[in-house]
DNA sequence: ATTGTGGCCTGCCCGC
DNA sequence: TGCGGGCAGGCCACAA
């Protein structure tokens, strides 16, 4: 599913592909996929003659600027990719379909030069908001330092609750998740405040340097123990049979011989 | 404030 | 070969 490293993707493609390019026309008829209090009326409004000139990103909502000062607010869910001229900025999507049938295109603009920009969701589990509100959003999962994990000293959640939670950091999913806290050893139902100040040392250190490393190897899927998350799996470190069970209910898979 | 739960969405996969 | 049930998880509403 798109995590930071999809949507991420997602920006670079805007930034290469609909930058400076003028909206002629919104097709926002999918009223689900409005959230907040944007409505297809303010869309038509805010973005029909207006172009993007800049792009953000805080977590795994992407932010496009426009030239009138308007920000818009992107959400991919689970299955959502961006799709600029028939071109989508990911390909490979964990859990979702590999086609892009127009159908699946939830929201999408028309440019005075006739290309298309579209958000293709088969499961409409992402969504569009006119400046979205931002001030409950943690820091973005390739900034944190030590200071953002103060607060898990003294969480009563599983850490792998607490690290999936987008008001402590912004852009880690479930698999994520999963891949960092394979990476620094720890078993993932630990409650937070149980951790060692070690072990908070060792995940926050991790945290920025995995997810970079997971942008640049193209994606999440591509983290070490993702292949091995299915019944059978196996810990690619030590060869244990991985663990599953559902974590914050989300099925979360670790390795019982070195998680601990 | 923090934490846990359930529901939303629907393509896909598996077993019959 | 078709069918139905379960699964996948990001996000949000709601309750305790």
């Amino acid at each position: 599913m798109p995590e930071l490293p999809e949507i991420e993707y997602c920006r670079r493609h805007v930034e290469k592909f609909a930058l400076r390019r003028v909206v002629a026309k919104v097709m926002a008829d999918d009223m689900w996929f409005l959230k907040g209090a944007t409505s297809a009326r303010a869309l038509h409004e805010h973005l029909e003659g207006a172009s993007f000139v800049d792009t953000g990103r805080i977590g795994k909502l992407l932010l496009l600027h426009t030239d009138r000062g308007d920000v818009l607010g992107m959400r991919f869910g689970m299955t959502g990719t961006l799709v600029i001229d028939a071109a989508p900025a990911v390909g490979d999507l964990q859990y979702s379909s590999h086609r892009f049938l127009d159908d699946w295109n939830r929201f999408s603009m028309v440019f005075e030069d006739g290309g298309v920009f579209a958000i293709n969701d088969p499961r409409r589990l992402g969504g569009v908001e006119l400046d979205p509100d931002l001030s409950h959003m943690g820091t973005d999962a390739l900034d944190v330092d030590l200071a953002t994990f103060q607060s898990l000293r003294r969480g009563k959640a599983a850490v792998k609750t607490w690290l999936m939670d987008q008001a402590h950091i912004a852009g880690i999913g479930n698999l994520i998740a999963d891949e960092l806290l394979w990476r620094v050893g720890i078993d993932p139902q630990r409650r937070a405040m149980s951790l060692s100040d070690d072990e908070v040392r060792a995940l926050g250190e991790a945290v920025a340097p995995v997810v970079a490393e997971l942008v640049e190897r193209g994606g999440c899927h591509r983290g070490d123990i993702i292949p091995e998350r299915h019944r059978e799996g196996h810990c690619p470190r030590d060869g244990a049979i991985l663990r599953s069970q559902r974590v914050n209910g989300r099925t979360t898979y670790w390795c019982p011989q070195h998680q601990v």
